[in-house]
DNA sequence: ATTATAATTTGTCATTTTGCTAATTGACAA
DNA sequence: TTGTCAATTAGCAAAATGACAAATTATAAT
């Protein structure tokens, strides 16, 4: 019963949505691969992963500096029928499905790269341009 | 897929569970049988059935001063299977469904008069102890 | 018509959630 | 051992959520 909020509080943000369409359809994938697909902050994501993974509906697996997910073993087969079902038809999951097409054709190490230098170009934006800093 | 975060939304709260759980096992409650189990304010569970049906998970009959609820044909089979299994095996609901027996034993109009009095018997404690009122 | 009452809508407040940046951790590499 | 880099944790602001009381609506009864 504990379980049945974790559960479904998990699955009711369109974030982790997307994340578990994408697992589903690939098996595993790492951190920045998730980072570069849902275009949100890397702690974001983590944090959406942790979420997920409270819940008992992914599982994560260390390799090295990387962390990759998966879909659990434990994911309850009915939500996944209602899920393949329900979500799967949305245009927003196809554009997703199109673009992971393309990211896991680019290696890792260039995804990460690319993010850590999109941040700090946020970085140097974010302070020549925004007076109105915060303490 | 706008339906399954509204779905996923509906679902993902305490007392809206306990809600699903009540209707499924009698078939249709009203209002104030709910929150005669509920124990929380009519317009609190008012909003909460506002959500179910939002999300097209309840359906809602008026007759006379009462309006009552049920389960919707349209509620998806998979998550009601999933619900049974997940949630009717809590200590919580069981505890529900022995309250429920009562409730049902009870004549509605008794149970409107009586929240009627709780609900100005509430308020006069509250005006007569509480020396911080708010604007 | 007027009153009483079950339910809904509205407005307010406290709490939770989601996003971010900054700081920290943990593992590889030089 | 020192530096680098992916991921996590911590801390904060904005938005969403759930609770209540008060006001409103809609229906039945007088």
């Amino acid at each position: 019963m504990k379980a049945y909020l974790h559960i479904t509080k998990a699955l009711a943000d369109g974030s982790r949505m997307r994340i578990v369409a994408a697992l589903l359809r690939n098996n595993e994938l790492c951190v920045c691969q998730l980072v570069e697909l849902l275009r949100l902050a890397t702690p974001t994501v983590s944090r959406h992963m942790a979420v997920l993974q409270g819940a008992g509906l992914v599982e994560s697996r260390k390799d090295g500096r990387w962390v990759h997910y998966r879909i659990s073993a434990a994911f309850p087969g009915q939500l996944l029928q209602w899920f393949e079902e329900e979500v799967f038809t949305a245009q927003e999951i196809k554009t997703d499905e199109a673009v992971l097409k393309d990211i896991l054709a680019t290696p890792v190490e260039e995804l990460c790269r690319n993010q850590s230098k999109r941040k700090t170009f946020n970085h140097r934006v974010r302070r020549s341009c925004d007076t109105n800093h915060r303490p």
